[in-house]
DNA sequence: TCCTATTGGTTGCATAATACAACCAACCAT
DNA sequence: ATGGTTGGTTGTATTATGCAACCAATAGGA
């Protein structure tokens, strides 16, 4: 006698229970609206590949009835690594599967005297073992740059701050010099950072929301002599990052930009400079940056907007004028719900998000190709692809 | 001898014909990765259906070999009645199964004195005889309304131009007159015109564009003394069009709005009632427009810009305008790659859009349940629950 | 304390969707 | 004609999932 078991719905136990750490089987069965003795069965090839385990068990309800043995996904099953590339510093974590940070890293970096991608190899080479040193093998790396980056097929595309105008094939080049083994995954920074809000949010996963990051940088690696405030924006739309046609979304410029700056609002370059060191220039970027976020959370209906990187010193100012422009950009005369936050990972937001990049992946339902050609990122893969005999 | 058939995979076949017509079996076993077996037995159950049928023979391959029968969607399975209501107008058209409008008629309507549900009712009394005089049966109903709806519980929830700050049950209320036989789905205006897009582009399906919908009207149905510029957006975020948390998402106002004037740029009520018949304010209010859809284009990567409604007349100004910010906008050295248009449909796009989401929905793969509740929206269902024997 | 109703979970078997392999049909080129 | 090639069909094997009957463990009452 034997069992047999499917792809999807293998996928589907797996994502309920990550996403929801205690749920029984019957449960499961009936969130998926799958009978129970599927669920069984699933369960049990995922218990038998370790990675879902009984973690307790729960009370009866009121009327009785036998106690439900609430499920989760071991921590232990493997560790990811996150990294965050800038223009002068990188940073490392490395997490396991409930998202708890065991290692965390950051040192400055010059993109001025080495290559992007050969800096990469070296960093994964250097802190693998660290990772690793925990007993957990590495199942993956998420990767967050500046600039914007296809996820598909893991290529930077381009990078103003990195000044990089011509693909560069990033995953391709990192995985030959790393081996196949560890599969690798690339996302612009700012996405990472609404990858970090989506991965470990479970219950109250945030379906639209917009993460603005701000960067406190050179204007590219090749200048040193002063830094300007750089804007990406990542957007999370019906519970998935976006990407757009040519993977640009994110890039931000001030509608009343003026031709000719190097910064992103319509102040000077000369202003620019002196964000942070006076009050009248931080008050100009906090109103406009304000409007525009603003303007996004009314287009497009967003209900949350997180806000990471640097600007979280003005962070106390920027929500209430983000909380006032919401309100002022809204025709109706009820009260916009839109929940206004700092990110609390502070400075290793982008390289936990990247690493929640992953794991999102890993435990991800295959989309149903409807018609051309996938979307899914290159190749992360959990399970054989067709079922396995297992024995009773 | 009994061959079974799956929900899902009937779907993605009949979905995949309708995409892409012409496509014969192969083809579709090779687009969806399915073997051409399963894929000959559902075409079999959906010729049986009558809803497809072989239309042609293709022309060999070079290197020989049988010729492939070609399939496509027959236009006269059904009919679909599109309706958009306004505040002085309604339009309902019909359409085939290939979006061929046979029918289309517009009409004054008062909604000072009739009520928004029960004109519907009236309207759809009155119209669907001459839809079913073709002798195709009437498989379903679209509407498109001004205001902000939730088309999974088909739900107006507000409304600026009809005065509705409540909800108002209009599936519910519709169904209950009319009948439970007749499906009936309901979305904003602006997202109709992007539904309009969306169906019937099959092979260049565009993935991430922008619905401008301008309306000239009264501000609000009690006031008849003047009308102004009314502009309303519809998003389409990869592949889907885009409702945002509460269901609000393209309500339209600028950045630089001035607080207590009811339209919706910085301009003052005087200057907006002016629209059209006043260059200086028309150049105003294109390049305010102008500006902030550019930056809408850049922050989400849009593919494309449609322009409809009385707008149109305008448009060449509109378009150029546009090209010209979101270059502008763009940091990078490249040309942002972005079509604008004017929506081919006139008069007609909203409703001929409502009927095409209908259509959209009822040839659509049932979503997989990942997590809490499914977003279908109210009862669109073409099959049976569970497959259904075939005689050989 | 023992019975019953109730809920969670498992097992053997039935059902049904899909793949596989072998076939036929129709076309090209030589 | 003949063989190579591609599209489509058919019978059979594989396997995921549902169903129904079962066991396990609980609450509440008699």
């Amino acid at each position: 006698m034997a069992h047999y078991i499917s792809d999807v719905n293998i996928t589907r136990v797996l994502r309920a229970v990550w996403l929801n750490q205690g749920l029984s089987r019957v449960d499961i069965s009936r969130l998926l609206d799958l009978n129970k003795s599927t669920v069984s069965k699933i369960v049990g090839y995922l218990e038998e590949l370790r990675i879902v385990e009984q973690a307790a068990v729960g009370d009866a309800g009121p009327s009785g009835g036998r106690r439900p043995i609430q499920l989760q996904v071991r921590a232990d099953w493997g560790c990811v690594m996150g990294v965050e590339i800038q223009t002068e510093t990188f940073t490392v974590v490395g997490i396991n599967l409930h998202g708890d940070v065991f290692f965390s890293h950051t040192e400055p970096l010059d993109l001025r005297h080495a290559d992007l991608v050969d800096s990469f190899i070296e960093i994964v080479r250097r802190f693998r073992p660290s990772l690793e040193a925990t007993g957990m093998p590495l199942i993956g790396i998420g990767v967050g740059l500046p600039g914007f980056v296809d996820p598909v097929r893991g290529v930077l595309r381009a990078s103003m701050p990195l000044e990089q105008y011509d693909e560069v094939a990033f995953v391709e080049r990192a995985r030959d010099a790393l081996g196949v083994e560890i599969p690798i995954l690339v996302d612009n920074d700012a996405n990472c950072g609404c990858w970090g809000e989506l991965a470990f949010k479970h219950s109250t996963r945030p379906q639209n929301f917009v993460f603005v990051l701000g960067e406190l940088r050179k204007h590219t690696i090749e200048m040193d002599d002063y830094r300007i405030m750089a804007l990406g924006l990542g957007l999370v739309l019906d519970g998935d990052v976006h990407h757009g046609t040519e993977y640009s979304a994110g890039e931000f410029r001030s509608i009343l930009y003026r031709v000719g700056t190097v910064n992103q609002f319509s102040i000077s370059d000369a202003e620019a400079r002196r964000f942070l060191r006076d009050k009248d220039v931080d008050a100009m970027i906090i109103d406009e940056l304000a409007r525009h976020i603003a303007f996004l959370v009314n287009v497009l209906n967003l209900g949350k907007v997180v806000i990471g990187g640097p600007m979280e010193i003005l962070a106390d100012e920027l929500i209430a004028a983000i909380r006032e422009h919401i309100q002022q950009n809204w025709a109706y005369p009820n009260m916009v719900d839109c929940q206004i936050s700092v990110s609390r990972l502070g400075e290793q937001a982008v390289a936990y998000g990247a690493a929640g990049m992953f794991l999102e992946h890993l435990i991800r339902v295959p989309s149903v190709r409807t018609d051309r050609d996938p979307t899914a990122p290159c190749g992360v893969e959990l399970l054989p692809r067709h079922g396995t005999e297992l024995p009773v």
